[in-house]
DNA sequence: CTTAAACATGTGAAATTTCACATATGTACT
DNA sequence: AGTACATATGTGAAATTTCACATGTTTAAG
């Protein structure tokens, strides 16, 4: 894992939301991923296998569900590029932390 | 100037060995860039300037030469991104900031 | 005013990435 | 065993990015 890695990896929309939201709350699961960000299902869980394969992510799965999580082995330098870029607090990630408050808030269509 | 846009700009090999460069040792002009990282004259220069178009850095021109450092406006999000990766210190880096010192010591092909 | 050096950009081809659709896998429940 | 839900992946087309080559611009020097 080095920095282009990592790079090409979060320079992609998807990609990047899911990984700031994750960051953001310590975990999220595929279906409140597909929620929040408004897609299809192959395209989340496509860019999620992404981020697992380059070991940015972790999955875990719970009974049915996947939750996704940062990898525990990040290096300090990687979770230090995350973190700030998740604190450049743009008007596009305040929504997106609000709309996953409340789709776990609400319970979403999927995770009951 | 958000998130995504930073890593769609970092997430190319030339890319990301400039502004490494460039934030190490504080500017870089063209030439200098060519020589340190292999590349022809066209390459190094459209990615300085895609760099230079998205503000990530600023050009400045003197006499023949033209310097290159990061943008004095650059959010502090952004500059903490650019460290970070600087200091994943691979071997690939290590190697490119001793090119570059000898590059300035011994004088380039073409900077006189 | 001509030349040469340093840098920038126009342009179409090649490589890479992303997408959408279909289909496959794994789990819980009955 | 059968069904429904959650997630993963195969596959070819579409979109985006990168490259190489040629040419244009700016500056200094003679």
């Amino acid at each position: 894992m080095n920095a282009l890695q990592l790079f090409k990896c979060l320079a992609d929309d998807t990609r990047l939301k899911s990984v700031v939201l994750i960051h953001t709350f310590g975990e999220a699961c595929v279906c409140e991923l597909m929620e929040t960000l408004k897609l299809d299902q192959p395209k989340t869980s496509r860019h999620l296998a992404s981020l697992r394969k380059c070991n940015i992510l972790l999955d875990e799965r719970r009974g049915k569900w996947v939750y996704y999580r940062l990898h525990p082995d990040l290096p300090a330098w990687a979770k230090s590029v995350i973190a700030s870029a998740s604190e450049s607090n743009t008007e596009d990630f305040e929504a997106l932390l609000a709309t996953f408050k409340q789709c776990q808030l609400n319970g979403n269509d999927c995770c009951n």
